[in-house]
DNA sequence: TCAAAAGTGTTGCTAGTACACCCATGT
DNA sequence: ACATGGGTGTACTAGCAACACTTTTGA
């Protein structure tokens, strides 16, 4: 790992001034934001500019004036700029491989300041070098709906399957490994997955959101028993789409 | 809430200096230890001397040096003596109910300045009544084994039926409460209730500590040929009591 | 021999799976 | 009419709950 992974990596989280008075120290929020489309279940991560093939997850800090959940939305909506997303907290990471040892802590000081030595005085650069814990959550989003807004440290965000990740700074890769788990194993027992769809969609949507979401077939049939015995979905109109064959109904979720 | 609340709830986690140096500043780690004695599911807390009726929940901070389970497992090593418990991060706690006013912050400082004028010189007491945000773990314990040692601030610290338990200082019936649903939710998963029995043990007992954990009957024959079923348990000798009945076999947890 | 409780066996229900079949649609 | 996929119904199976029964123990 070069000194740049950690420089684009902490520059990236940078939107106004670092200090203690504003912020928590030594504490961030790294958010897994999951879409769905193309029957794949994806991951918004961000390109960092410094560096060739530098990525990351959308995070930030939080005020000392809000709460952690509040930080997270307010995070999710700088980023994405919706409202209301659904949103859960699934664990905080602070182990051992995040303490920055103080030979490499150093070399980080000397990449930002050869960044941009205005921006990054000393106590700046004391306080992003310093070691994190973070805490994760994970979002559903409409993938449609989004607006992205790219930070002011990043070349550009996307979308990318979870299957084809990247190699990620820090434990980031760990991190959306764990918000997958989480989200198996809250899909069905809280029925959340019908926020990664359009407001109206077909059953065959579903079923293939669940297949990717676990990477495992489901037969129709059964699965459409399974759902519609949920009793949480109700039906509208048909969907013609030109094809020959029978017109799949459309469902909505219940409010 | 009167301001000695919070002056006793924040004592009671001195062990030593504090500083940004040597701990990570507003971040705590909040134990819910379970045990289980008498048909009751019960949890380790804490009576804070400087007040009739303060409670709180064993916690600490985090070393610059150590990653966040590897504290939670100093902590509970420091109350419990014990090396090598059951614990599992459940959730991190930061809701804007946590953050102090700064009308009540001058109330603790004063209270803080009276008790002890040498030990709180104007940095600790910043740094003690700073907003925090907690780190959740639960632990489960053999009861028998623990060796309890009283912190610095403690009067004493007590068993306590879970359902029994006093108001405690700010969240943490929340954080209770929530332990106990995550508990719930992994017993029957993750076969950890074992260790919240001793080595040996009857089927009965493990039923028992079952009915405690979900507050519900289970039917004796029905709930022994599930556990039996899940091949954890080797059967050993019978027990003995003395009691004109057939008697039990005892069990012991496969490793 | 009897009461108390341990342990096992049997039946019935329910949820999930596999399979088969009919229906609508556009060419 | 027919190919294509949507939608529904039926039989089978495994896991769980309710009930009945036998076994062991010490008075």
């Amino acid at each position: 790992m070069s000194a740049l992974y950690n420089v684009a990596c902490i520059n990236q989280r940078i939107m106004g001034k670092f200090n203690t008075e504003d912020y928590i120290a030594q504490l961030s929020i790294d958010c897994v934001i999951f879409g769905y489309k193309n029957k794949e279940l994806k991951v918004l991560i961000s390109k960092l500019s410094y560096g060739d093939n530098l990525w990351s997850l959308p995070g930030g800090y939080i005020l000392q004036t809000e709460g952690i959940d509040q930080a997270a939305s307010r995070i999710l909506k700088e980023r994405t700029g919706l409202d209301n997303i659904y949103l859960e907290q699934f664990r905080a990471f602070g182990g051992p491989d995040r303490i920055i040892g103080s030979e490499f802590r150093d070399l980080v000081r000397t990449g930002l300041r050869n960044f941009d030595s205005n921006r990054f005085d000393d106590e700046a650069i004391d306080w992003i070098t310093s070691r994190f814990v973070c805490i994760g959550y994970y979002a559903l989003v409409d993938l449609n709906k989004v607006e992205l807004r790219i930070g002011e440290f990043e070349e550009f965000l996307k979308w990318v399957s979870i299957a084809e990740l990247p190699n990620m700074t820090h434990d980031h890769n760990k991190i959306v490994a764990a918000a997958h788990k989480a989200l198996r194993q809250n899909l069905d027992e809280k029925l959340i997955g019908f926020n990664l769809l359009p407001e109206e969609f077909t059953m065959r949507e579903v079923k293939e959101l669940y297949e990717a979401v676990y990477d495992k077939e489901f037969p129709m049939n059964n699965f459409q028993k399974k759902i519609l015995g949920l009793n949480v979905l109700e039906r509208l109109g048909k969907k013609f789409t030109g094809a020959q064959n029978r017109a799949p109904y459309l469902y909505r979720f219940k409010k």
